[in-house]
DNA sequence: TGTAAAAATTGATCTGGGTTATGGCCGCCG
DNA sequence: CGGCGGCCATAACCCAGATCAATTTTTACA
């Protein structure tokens, strides 16, 4: 686990701040010159735990990590997914007590930031506030289009639901190809954020492959049918709100 | 539907700020100033529309409303409830195209606020941003709460931590009584909200009275055994940070 | 105060997804 | 290079909650 002092890291912060907001150069620069600690942590470690009051914010540069819960006897929920140019407890500037954990799900690499450094940025920086501000309620929309599968979808469909997802955000940070992106993610993974059982997870996933809509090889997914596939799920984007737009 | 200026509106406005916030003399006094419209609504009004893009943002100050949406052939999920004091659609400053309904769920008053009074309002006071900012992170955080009940708890105790959850949250406004509150909504209702049948809803009611831990006299609430209640469903208040803070 | 619609209640039956269990594959480490 | 642990796969059986179908109670309002 080495520590080292990293200002480069601060591109990717820049590059996902730019997909849902208009930044100007010197709003740009001011978010470089933050200091920020890069670290690279092992698959399935603690960022942050449950009821920790941190003082600094994480941000993701490689890797996956999930938001997720732990209820009853060890029944886990995973309530969110993060991809490099995440912020995924921004959160804990304005709410002082996690009511949640945040862990890596793959090797990851994630730079820290210290709250102050980020107050003092959106106090002189209101275009970057509200672009901040901006981020939480986008991460907000997906959490309602979660209940939404949760409640009213079958398997099927909420898992289908969440491929589309889960390819719209990593192609608007680059980092999905032609209807195929990275999922380095186990089925027990899955099986938390869609609120099912492995074994489940692997029935609908067979099913989909039978259906020729997906396949997995290793760890990437392939789309075979988009169409189908959002058409199933009934997917809209909108909820993603990926249009850029200005802040102000 | 009859439409006035209403300033005596923003009072409730002011209430469920300092619930979460501490504000200034001047920073109650802009919000004061804001220009409002009141109307009064029937049961079952939509607000504002999936799709829409308001202009406005709507303060409730008497009855209940909901977020929902519609999906397939007409199946609803409810998203939230929203009571006095709220002002359900505040993400729309930010995200301009809704991504879901707002309705009410009983007759309500609400009043309309302009989203350019609104934007002025928080260029010009950063703690009433802050405050802003909060409230729509912890409704971010009820909804990973309630994705917590739909993925990993039984009927059960989904639905006895949501009677958790709307007491406390009535009580912190002052509208609940000792261990009892308005509970102004249908089974179907309840249903949509938790993701079950109107038929379950019932059943595990029935169950919740024959073990006397609550009772649902007309449209009110009384909660028999809190602790039990509190402990069937591992209800921790934490996630929804009612504690008062400064807001920088 | 009658009466019609909305809401609550209950029973019978069904099913999507859970539970339990077992085996295979593959990568890692000793 | 052999064994062990994580992950994937599949089968057999089970159950919480859905569905379908009435019936009763409450509410709203003429």
């Amino acid at each position: 686990m080495p520590s080292t002092s990293d200002t480069h890291a601060l591109t990717m912060l820049v590059r996902k701040l730019e997909s849902i907001a208009i930044l100007s150069d010197e709003e740009r620069q001011a978010i470089l010159n933050l200091p920020a600690k890069t670290r690279v942590l092992q698959p399935g470690q603690d960022i942050v735990h449950d009821g920790d009051k941190p003082s600094q914010c994480c941000l993701i540069l490689k890797g996956w990590a999930c938001r997720y819960k732990i209820i009853g006897e060890g029944k886990r929920q995973i309530l969110s997914f993060h991809i490099a140019g995440d912020v995924p407890d921004l959160q804990s500037l304005h709410i002082h007590t996690m009511d949640h954990s945040l862990a890596t799900l793959t090797e990851a690499t994630v730079a820290f930031i210290p709250h102050d450094n980020l107050r003092e940025l959106i106090a002189q920086h209101p275009g970057i506030a509200a672009a901040f501000w901006r981020d939480t309620l986008v991460d907000a929309a997906i959490f309602r289009e979660w209940l939404i599968g949760m409640g009213r979808r079958s398997a099927y469909e909420h898992m289908a639901h969440l491929f589309c997802e889960l390819y719209l955000k990593l192609q608007a940070v680059g980092l999905a190809g032609s209807y195929c992106c990275p999922l380095p993610i186990t089925q027990v993974d899955l099986a938390d954020a869609l609120g099912l059982t492995n074994v489940h997870v692997n029935r609908v996933l067979k099913q989909m492959r039978e259906q020729s809509l997906i396949t997995l090889r290793g760890h990437t997914l392939v789309i075979e049918a988009w169409d189908e596939l959002s058409q199933v799920s009934e997917f809209d984007p909108t909820y993603l709100h990926l249009e850029k737009r200005a802040a102000a």
